[in-house]
DNA sequence: CAGTGAGCGAGCTTCCGCTTGACTT
């Protein structure tokens, strides 16, 4: 039996501290939390003034018993969760839980997991910090109370299994708000103009300057104005401005900002960078990954001064320490730095290796010295207008931190291209050699990522970064929003260019609204948001958590009674949900288009309970109504009757093929030719349901039968060998088994088949994965 | 694998924040 036993949150910390605390000290993992209102009631016993109604849930017991069993063997307990609301309440739980005398239980803890960290900690025994704990039930039941209130109200009244929640209700907010302001938004255009400018400088030396507009016109009228104005005119160098400037690196990483960067300069999704990430904590090669601290270790400040030093040189190293600044941020770890700056690269997958480096160079950058550089506008002046031409140009005097990091930004803007400018003088003169005015269209404001939204809902301090992947998640399982591409459209755009004194004209095309990988929020979304804001509007706030996290604080500190805020809190809400209850009808978003002209009958468009659709004629007991599903990419708050009445094509007979129809029409996989009882899906981006010629169905279904014939390797009657997604496999009644490595697919025989499938042993039978 | 769209009613769904494994022929 142990001395003492250390409780911490996480496995892997547990193993990393007890390397720093010797023989006399076991340390162990509770794996988070162990304890939780009850999982199918409310678990509030509203009437007792809120009290709490814990339970252990059931994937958790095997963890108590063993921490019992541990805890009833030691001498002294240590409990060193993390120093934050939750990790505070973790310890009260442990506790109650363990059955531990709290005189004697020892409640410690530490920023980071250095040996000199822990073992100040282990000298500073405190006791349980019950405000605090105060703060987590707060925060717990008032959670609970929005979450398991107003979820049946949805049910009810918009659909079943839906939820809303004070996090991923406002999230869907910011999707919504984002999504009008793109429809309502009218995009304007104006002219703007860009020069190429010769001349020769004082060494005798040609050089070419490119020089933007200073002013912009709205028209093409105004532009081929000035256009000759410019080539009636003399142009020379008007002023030159040098001033110097620096940038500073950016802090090393914390939850929010690894899962922005590790999207835009790596492609992840943000599920996928924690998983990564979970990876290279697990085998011990960064610290923790769900933190909002910027901080470093001193240790962590003293290694990295060492590896820039002999890396780059001392003049790279500057030691920073970054405050941090989001709200809410609780700081119970460090920043997310590599363990070992000495390490540049790690063994792994290719995707640990990529994160790893991002991680390294960002956490080195961050102590390193700022950049220096010399910032240059040349100005263009000329002889018979006021309007100017201005080349900017950007010199790195000293590399400093981006010699290893350079941060990305949201928005491209091939614009902002930083160049070298070529040696000039004052008034020297400049021939243009083409000034060319284009048409530039102004842009909606754009659609979130996962990874913006992300940052936004950290800005508005919602969220905590255990929560940030699993609430991008949940808003998209339960259909609200989507993350989608969209192929955008082309629009044409006026060029007029000035070249030898002629000005010419000509109409060029771009793509605009293309989107890729972005998150789109769905009818239900939107019907649930409009429910949402109009039933709850100051839960719906975008301020309401930090407005209530206001009111945490205030019990932390002692001076505030939670039941008491609680209270308060419940009474106006409980009689919104009321209210909400007893509106009578359910909310179906339905809105009428018009007419069809055809055959006069009414056309609507409403939420059905498969989805949304249009409706053509109304339900009444001689004729139904028929009905079409919207496609993926149409809402029903912009769908046009135009555009509904196109939907009730499908499904269509576009010709025929070995004596049997070709139809074609969209399904639950989307769209499709359905040819003797069988389907085969269109291409996505190539084939169109509504111009797909017969021709090219026949070409689908030929293309499927080829592609058949190469998945089967050998077919023994009710024992096949395949090829699949994830190589060759064997199948036999429906279920699957893996080749061992060395064998053959081509010349396994039936009997090889045969053995292969005793070896694997017996089967589960096939669980059927509930949807949604 | 490629439907459905009404209404009845039983029984289920649901929150946020701590943590890691399941699972992938």
């Amino acid at each position: 039996m142990t001395e003492n036993l250390v409780i911490v949150e996480s496995p892997a910390k547990a193993k990393t501290i007890e390397k720093f605390l010797g023989k006399e000290f076991t340390v162990v993992s509770s794996f988070g939390h162990i304890r939780d209102l009850s999982k199918n009631k409310l678990g509030i016993e509203i009437e007792k003034g809120f009290k709490p109604v814990y339970e252990v849930p059931a994937d958790k017991q095997k963890v108590v018993n063993e921490l019992r069993k541990l805890a009833s063997g030691a001498k002294t307990v240590w409990i060193a969760s993390d120093e934050d609301r939750e990790g505070e309440a973790i310890a009260w739980h442990l506790i109650a839980v363990l059955g531990l005398d709290p005189s004697v239980t020892r409640r410690i803890v530490f920023h980071e997991i250095t040996k000199e960290a822990i073992t100040r900690a282990v000298e500073l025994p405190r006791q349980v910090d019950m405000n605090l704990v105060n703060a987590q039930q707060a925060r717990r039941v008032l959670d609970r109370l929005v979450g398991f209130e107003i979820s049946p109200v949805l049910w009810k009244k918009v659909q079943p299994s839906l939820s809303a929640g004070r996090v991923q209700s406002v999230a869907v907010r910011l999707l919504v708000d984002r999504e009008r302001e793109i429809i309502g938004f009218v995009s304007d255009s104006a002219f703007k103009l860009s020069g190429l400018f010769m001349g020769t400088n004082k060494e005798g030396k040609n050089v070419t300057l490119k020089a933007e507009c200073a002013k912009k016109f709205p028209g093409e009228h105004e532009a081929k104005t000035f256009l000759d104005t410019c080539s009636s005119s003399a142009f020379s160098v008007e002023n030159i401005s040098v001033k110097p400037g620096t940038r500073s690196p950016a802090p090393p990483f914390t939850t929010s900002t690894l899962q922005q960067e590790a999207y835009r300069k790596l492609g992840f999704s943000v599920a996928q960078t924690m998983s990564v990430a979970q990876k290279l904590y697990e085998a011990g090669k960064i610290t923790y990954m769900r933190t909002d601290s910027t901080n470093l270790s001193s240790l962590a400040l003293n290694t990295a001064r060492e590896v820039i030093t002999t890396e780059y040189g001392s003049k790279y190293s500057r030691t920073r320490q970054f405050k941090t600044h989001s709200k809410g941020a609780q700081e119970a770890h460090e920043a997310i730095r590599p363990t070992y700056f000495d390490k540049k690269d790690v063994a792994g997958s290719n995707n640990e290796k990529k994160l790893y480096e991002l991680i390294w160079r960002r956490a080195i950058a961050s102590q390193m010295t700022d950049a220096e550089l010399e910032k240059t506008t040349i100005t263009i002046g000329m002889s018979n207008s006021e309007v100017t031409f201005t080349a900017a140009g950007e010199v790195v005097l000293f590399d400093g931190f981006l010699r290893v990091y350079s941060e990305s930004t949201d928005t491209i803007n091939s614009d902002d291209e930083k160049t070298i400018l070529p040696r000039v003088t004052r008034e020297m003169p400049l021939i243009p050699e083409t000034i060319t005015a284009t048409q530039r269209f102004t842009s909606p404001p754009p659609r979130y990522t996962e990874a913006s939204l992300v940052k936004k809902l950290e800005e508005l301090g919602i969220g905590r970064p255990s929560t940030y992947a699993p609430i991008i998640s949940t808003i998209q399982s339960r259909g609200y929003v989507a993350r989608e591409d969209r192929p955008g459209e082309k629009r044409d755009i006026i060029q007029l260019t000035l070249a030898k004194s002629k000005i010419s004209r000509t109409v060029k095309s771009e793509v605009a609204g293309k989107e890729k990988s972005k998150l789109f929020p769905k009818d239900i979304g939107i019907i649930v948001n409009d429910f949402l804001t109009s039933n709850f509007p100051d839960i719906l706030d975008y301020n309401f958590t930090a407005d209530v996290e206001k009111e945490f604080d205030e019990i932390a500190a002692g001076k505030v009674e939670w039941g008491k805020m609680i209270s308060e809190f419940y009474m106006p809400f409980h009689k919104s949900v009321d209210v909400s209850l007893a509106i009578r009808e359910r909310m179906t978003g339905a809105r009428s288009l018009g007419n069809d002209p055809v055959s006069g009958l009414p056309v609507m468009v409403k939420m059905s309970k498969y989805g949304p659709v249009v409706q053509l004629g109304e339900a009444n007991p001689d004729k139904k109504p028929r009905f079409a599903n919207l496609r993926r990419d149409q809402l029903m708050e912009t769908i046009t009757l135009q555009e509904a009445l196109t939907l009730f094509e499908l499904p269509r007979t576009i010709g025929s093929f070995e004596d049997s129809e070709l139809i074609v029409g969209v399904g639950k996989f989307g769209p499709y030719v359905k040819h003797s009882g069988k389907f085969y899906s269109l291409k996505r981006g190539v084939d169109d349901p509504y111009t797909i010629t017969e021709e090219r169905g026949i070409e689908l279904i030929t293309e499927k039968r080829e592609g058949e014939k190469m998945k089967v390797i050998n077919d023994y009657g009710d024992i096949q060998v395949l090829n699949g997604r994830y190589g060759p496999y064997i199948t036999m009644n429906k279920n699957n088994y893996r080749i061992p490595k060395g064998s053959d697919p081509q010349k396994l025989t039936k009997e090889d088949c045969l053995s292969i499938i005793e070896k694997s042993g017996p089967k589960k039978t096939t669980k059927r994965t509930k949807k949604k």
